[in-house]
DNA sequence: ATCAAAGTTTGACAGCCATCGTACTTCTGC
DNA sequence: GCAGAAGTACGATGGCTGTCAAACTTTGAT
């Protein structure tokens, strides 16, 4: 029985590649989940988001969202808890994270 | 013979979508059309961009990204203009094509 | 009138990606 | 130990979309 990857691998800042963290942040689901996130102000475990997606395609979203360097994954016991990464983010591409965190930009559709 | 449309339709302001807008710019090709429309401070015809892709292939992306209301295009002559719709933009979702048009977010592959 | 320049339109195609179900793993509590 | 909870891994699939070539349209110049 190999191991499950126990903390899965993160980008650093100097790695984060816009094209990458656009494609992760186009997609409806995703987006919701870091706009989530960011109303929290506080890590989330997977479960407790509010997506219309089965468990094994939110797996899916939050890797997509983990490799392009927008969130920070660990565990706690069972559950996998999320973090914004907004600093980082701030610091690779700044402006970008407050223009789709905006009540504007969160209320559009 | 049908006749060409002189002026295509435009959205706007009011209209814009994000999910749209972001689908617009996550593709490099276009996002490479907006930032050497926002490098030029200037209107520029179609057949002036730097963009590795063919005519109709060129004319699709400008569709795309007129029809999310980045850009606004007018005929002169048989050249089609493209102009940079900021204010607009800028009016809809703060701070989005700033965070877009930075010499970091360009510099970034 | 003709011709070339600049785009558009249409149809076809290929590759990607969001989605799901199922089987599996890991941890906690009893 | 065992059951359940919380996710993960793995195919498989379906739809979307970026791409092109070819034929066409409109305009400007000769």
């Amino acid at each position: 029985m190999r191991r499950m990857g126990r903390t899965p691998p993160h980008p650093e800042v100097s790695q984060f590649d816009l094209q990458q963290v656009l494609e992760a942040l186009v997609d409806p689901v995703r987006r919701s989940i870091v706009t989530q996130l960011d109303d929290a102000a506080e890590d989330l475990a997977c479960g407790t988001f509010d997506i219309p997606v089965s468990k094994s395609t939110a797996t899916h979203h939050f890797k997509v969202l983990r490799e392009a360097g927008l969130i920070r994954q660990y565990y706690v016991g069972t559950s996998r808890m999320n973090a914004l990464r907004r600093a980082d983010m701030d610091k690779a591409f700044p402006g970008l994270l407050d223009a789709l965190t905006t009540p504007q930009a969160k209320g559009a559709r």
